[in-house]
DNA sequence: TAAAACCATATAGCCACTATAAGGTCAATA
DNA sequence: TATTGACCTTATAGTGGCTATATGGTTTTA
């Protein structure tokens, strides 16, 4: 199949599938004689599998240490629990961060009602006043 | 002052203070014969008020519309207000994305004890195989 | 006087795409 | 047959908010 029919089928951009060429996630393909990438269906689950990765949002750099992995199979696999596990890790931090930012907005927030002029309004207020942290 | 003491008073790069100067944020300030910036105490003020404000995560666009307001002293603030719960939103919405990956995450991870082989891990079968969404 | 610390500009890199430009190929239609 | 439209190709620049590097001039300190 060629690259627009391969796009569809998983969901993607072909640009996005020449980017991932470019950086070594997706094999070159064979090209036609006039040039055209020709995909097979290995290819399809092999960017399926990206996908699903990134749905996850796994960078790529993560993404091609799984594919490392993959190539080998007898391997133990306990690399490849860490690695998700710090990516846990890493998201659960985040959404702590983010609630800190919400309450941190939330409070501003309550220090103006609408309805005032700029000069008092308590959202500027407290971010040009240095009471914040 | 000049561009350290500057960086130094804020807590920022010099490099960050003079990419906010390119991006119309900080005014250009005067210059010494040989070049060298002369801030004042109002780009102290100033570039502390971007801190703030990047620390709750404004974007520099929003950045510049608080400015903008800034210079309107006798309007309205509902503006201000609404730029406010609009990103407070933006956070709230980021954190429930970031709690259903969570989920999907914990969930792929328990489908694999560590020690089998890269073969039989289930992780990565959870990756492989489209049962994900 | 020489080194260290500071200042200047310009340019490239980060991440994962996305957009644009400029052109070649192919099948179906007027 | 000519042309339209859908497809393909490569190359390059842009997104955001910095950060790093290169190269060179200036000032302060030892």
């Amino acid at each position: 199949m060629r690259i627009g029919q391969l796009a569809r089928s998983v969901g993607v951009d072909t640009q996005t599938i020449r980017f991932y060429e470019r950086e070594g996630l997706l094999p070159p393909p064979d090209r036609q004689d006039n040039g055209y990438r020709i995909y097979t269906e290995r290819h399809v689950e092999r960017l399926a599998f990206i996908r699903r990765c990134r749905i996850l949002e796994l960078s790529l750099a993560e993404i091609h240490e799984l594919q490392r992995y993959q190539g080998a199979p007898h391997q133990p696999c306990r690399a490849i629990n860490t690695l998700l596990d710090d990516h846990i890790a890493q998201v659960r931090s985040q959404i702590t961060d983010l609630q800190v930012l919400e309450k941190q907005l939330v409070s501003l927030r309550a220090s103006c009602n609408d309805d005032r002029e700029i000069e008092a309004c308590g959202v500027l207020e407290g971010l040009s006043e240095g009471s914040m942290q």
